[in-house]
DNA sequence: GTGAAGTACCTTGACAGGCGAGGTACTATA
DNA sequence: TATAGTACCTCGCCTGTCAAGGTACTTCAC
């Protein structure tokens, strides 16, 4: 992993969302759909996304359901729910204001 | 404040060395700067700025010194050293980086 | 001359999220 | 038979944020 989940860290809720927002998943898949989608450069740790879905969950933003197994073990799938949708376009815009703000604290006048 | 301390979290190291870069400062004004720069969207609280110095002091990122006072009370400036400046950037890499692979995670196909 | 407001620093303790380490259970393949 | 892959879950530590509290000086209004 080339960037610390601390980076992350306050935004992993949004990322989850936002890949639900595609349709209902399970927890192993999502782990590698982030980790493709970021070339392998960032991946959740599993005890991190298992303690996400369950906060996630507890607030109402996603439901689960055991679904069909394919090769390998039984999944738990998770699909977003209204309220998880709102709750996901909120993080998005705040998502796209912590980039803005982020950009002007972090200029620095002409140096690499 | 308009977006979440944790939002920003594993960043307040760079927005402080970042700051630092323009030239030596002293806490209370750093503050100050940040709020204007994010149009007092984002203000580090005081315990977390006061705790960062500490840190990127032991690591050896930044030096202090006490300052002559202005109009109230005492001032401790802060320095940043040839390890901070690297640190710095290397911390505005991993922005760059984070922001890139964000942007990939967050990427809903054709909604808000 | 006193009280409030502004400047400026600092510490303590609680809290939350990330994650290392460990565990379970099933299937396919060598 | 064992190894690797799929798939889930929990416990406890660590770290960073922050509310709350404290100190000390100056300036200005009343």
């Amino acid at each position: 992993m080339s960037i610390a989940g601390d980076l992350i860290r306050g935004h992993t809720d949004a990322i989850i969302l936002a890949r639900l927002l595609q349709g209902d998943s399970y927890g192993y898949e999502i782990n590698k759909v982030i980790s493709t989608l970021s070339s392998g450069r960032f991946e959740l740790k599993e005890a991190t996304l298992y303690t996400a879905f369950k906060r996630l969950e507890e607030l109402g933003h996603i439901a689960s359901y055991w679904g069909g197994s394919g090769p390998g073990a039984r999944r738990r799938y998770y699909a977003i729910t209204p309220s998880g949708r709102e709750a996901c376009y909120r993080l998005l815009s705040e998502w796209r204001e912590t980039k803005e703000i982020m950009d002007k604290l972090l200029e620095t006048e002409g140096k690499p």
